[in-house]
This record gives structure tokens, sequence and C-alpha cells, in this order.
DNA sequence: ATTGACTCTCACGTTACGTTATAGTTTATA
DNA sequence: TATAAACTATAACGTAACGTGAGAGTCAAT
């Protein structure tokens, strides 16, 4: 059983904030001496891991405390999202760094504001968050940003399980393949049609993405046998340079 | 001239945010129309794509107006920091990423919370600031984080610079070369006494940073040579693997 | 028994906007 | 030219996640 001090010190956040996390019911400790000093243990501190995890993905602590009270939370799923969210924000940096830059060389104008664009970030999150049980909110998710029904989605998206799919018969092949090679392109193409303007960047970080070892990496291995991901991150790589 | 709308849409922030920006005083329009509607010219653009650099890195407004107040902001100088930043941020997802990713794998205990500690964003972050004119903000966190006086520091800076400059006459050998591997060893152990327990995977990200083109990058050329940097990179890339 | 280091619970302050509410302005259309 | 539709303005209150004292017990060591 660790003190306040000790939580603090060890997980490097404030004692303020432990006893913050206790009100609002995010955090409770195992236990209470007499004199209402709190008392962490081991389970404690492993919430408290999550917690942060969530936390560094800039989920509200409401949110945070909503989806490690469901009754079916799964850990596994968690950090399975955490990691492909993680990657999203990795590749926003890296754009943010590219942009940094290109103003340094070029000291002059590059009217550039993509690089802030965080739309494909909250979007995986909505769809994160709405994974953990509240259909009301994803509901009105989806009637605020456009009218893509749900069903519209799934078909766009078994349409890219189907070319996905497809990388299947080719992984005997090299990923330098022109067959390989032709796959990707379709894959690119669904995705600026279906999705957002796909270039050859975006598709980059995609691959990186989808072999992070995530959800992505976990469909894609599951409907095209294992190590498809990493198969078609290599070919993509291969594809966009 | 473009409306708070247009350049709403093309910077990707609220209007609200811009309507903020102007009465606080961070983004003045560059004038009003006779109805008192906003219009916005190229230079606004620019200072705002700095504004959301800074921002991006957590910088309080209130800062980021300071700084760019100030009559010898340097944008040059501010990159710098900005890509510096950007890296360390970016280590630090890699960190988180791999933290998760261990979970994932063991789903037991890890009970590790150093992929949390911030605080070395945290100094180049106070550092930066303080490069900004403000010696009194500045001298206030000194006597905060403990006695360690700014005379100690530098002494510490010294030593450090010293050993990057040790680098330069072996500049001709290969980054493999035992006398090259030997420095690198030099410099990890020199920052394990005086800053931090720095580990091989620390220090390849420190060799990261010292090449990404932000001030590290500037100074180890300026003490060691022009590409110095990048060779200390290579020559650490090895020596961590 | 006292001191110094911890801890507790209020309770107000802060940052960066979101969100109405109310009202004037400009543009497109009838 | 009237009038709706779309845009913009200020004002003012709301929110999230703590930071920062204030005032008051508690515990370990001297």
């Amino acid at each position: 059983m660790m003190t306040v001090h000790e939580v603090s010190k060890l997980a490097g956040v404030s004692i303020r904030t432990l006893q913050y996390y206790d009100t609002i019911g995010l955090l409770h400790p195992a236990g209470y001496t007499d004199s209402g000093y709190r008392l962490y243990d081991d389970t404690d501190l492993k919430r408290l891991q999550q917690i942060l995890l969530f936390r560094e993905l800039e989920f509200p602590l409401k949110e945070i405390r909503r989806i490690m009270e469901n009754p079916d939370f799964d850990q596994a799923k968690a950090l399975s999202q955490q990691i492909d969210l993680l990657t999203l924000r990795r590749k926003h940096l890296d754009d943010l760094l590219k942009l940094a830059r290109q103003l340094q060389r070029k000291g002059e104008n590059n009217m550039d504001f993509k690089a802030f664009d965080t739309s494909k970030i909250d979007e995986y999150t909505q769809k994160a968050k709405a994974s953990w049980g509240d259909t009301a909110e994803y509901k009105e998710y989806e009637k605020k940003h456009g009218k893509r029904s749900s069903s519209d989605s799934k078909k766009a998206a078994e349409g890219l399980m189907a070319i996905i799919s497809g990388f299947a018969p080719l992984r005997e092949k090299h990923p330098s393949d022109a067959a390989v090679q032709a796959q990707v392109k379709k894959l690119q193409d669904f995705i600026s049609e279906n999705y957002y303007s796909c270039t050859k960047e975006t598709l980059s970080g995609l691959g990186k993405m989808y072999a992070a070892g995530g959800d992505f990496t976990k469909n894609i291995d599951a409907a095209a046998g294992d190590g498809a991901a990493s198969f078609i991150n290599e070919a993509i790589q291969i594809y966009t340079k």
C-alpha cells in the first residue's frame, strides 16, 4: 500500500491530481487509513497507467471514466486503439516537423495549413470513443458530420477490406512485384474516392499505421492472413518512394 | 484581404478563436471594414501559422504573445527551437508506443511510468521560453528546480561541448571506428553523470535530435564543423544498436 | 513534547475557447 | 426593391483539469 506521495513520485503526477481523480470517481484508492489518508495498491497503479495513456491522447476524464467503468471494458482492445492513435499522432508530428523545416529553409511564405489539420486523428478518436458503448453520442456525431449513414460507411469499409484481401494471393511475390504495386494503387484510388485525397505521403503514413500493431494490424491480418499488414506496408513504402 | 470565415476555413481554426486572438491582442487583423468586420492579409496568415506552431507545442497564448511581441523576435530562432521541441515530442510518443506494445504483449504488469515522464521536454521548453527575454521568470524557475546555479549548468554545458568538439578530429574516420565509438561512450557517461541516466535508448533519441536541424544541430556544427551533428548521430546510432 | 514532514478538505483562480443570445450587415433572389 | 439567407459583431456565461493557498489534523523522529 502506497501513500499519495509515493504514487505521485512514481507515476509523475501531482498529489492534487490524485485527489481530484478520487473525488470525480476516476481512480479511487484501494482504501483509506482511519484518519482518511489515501492508500493505493498495485491494481490502482495499473489503472492509473491506463488512465494516463488515455490522457496522453487527450481523452476527457469523463470519457475515460465512462470507458473504464464499462463492465465489458476490454484492456486489449483499448491498447490496440491507443496504439493506432499514438501512431496517428506521430504522423501528425512528422507533418509539423516537415512544415517547420520548410519554413526554415525557404524563410519565405509557405501558406500551408494542412500540417495543422487533425481531422484524421479526430475521426479515429470519435470512432474509438463510439466503440465503447455510447450509441447516443455516436449517432449525434454522425448527424453532425454529414449524411454518410453508417450503412454507407460500412459499404466503404467492406470495399476497403476487399482490396486488402486482394493482397492475400499476392503474398508469395515480392512487395515490389508489379501485381502487388498495382494492388497498392487500387488501394490508394479507393481511399481517395471514398475517404479523402490520398497522396503518396498520406498513404505512406497509413501503411505504417497498418503495421503498427493496433486494431488495423489485427483486422488486416484476420482478413488477409498473418503478416499481411506488414507485407502491405512494405509494398506501400516501395510504392510511395 | 480575407474575412474571418475564409481564414477560418483555410487555417482550420474556429471563428471564435480568431475573435478571441484579436481581443487578447495575439493576432489583430490588418484592418476592419466600416461596419467592423475583420479583414486579414497575408502577413496575418504567416503570423497565425507561427502562433499555431507554438500552440501545438502547448505554449500558453500569453507566452506566445510575449515572445512575438518582442521587438527582437527572431523567426529563424523560433523555428529552430520548435524543431527541437517537436523532435523531443516525437521521442516521447515513441516511448509511449513502446510501452503500449509491451503492455499488449505481456498483458501482465509492467509497472513503469518512465514513458509518461515529460521532464526533458519541460526543461527544454523552459529554456526556450527563458531565451525570449523574461529573466525574472527564468530565475524563478531556477530557484524552484533545485540549486544547480546557472554557472553550474554552464560548466556542464561547456563540458558537453568539449566532448562534442572531440569529434572534430575524428571526422575523417568511419562512424563505426573504435575511436569514434569511444567518444560516443564518453558522451553517454558525461550525460549520465551531469544530467540524467542516459541509457542507449535515451542516447539514440538524443542523437536524432542533434541531427534534426534545430538549435542543437546549429550549435554542434558551429563547435565541431559543418555536418558534425549528422556525423555524431550516425555514430550514436551504430553505438546504440 | 515538540518539530517537521505529510495529509485532509474547502474554495477560489486560471486557460482557451464553446455556446447561446441578440443585433447589425451583405448578398442573392423574387 | 423587398426580403430572406448567410455572415459578422459584441456580450456574457459555461467548461475542464487541475494549481494554489488557507486552515487544520496526523505521523515519525528527536
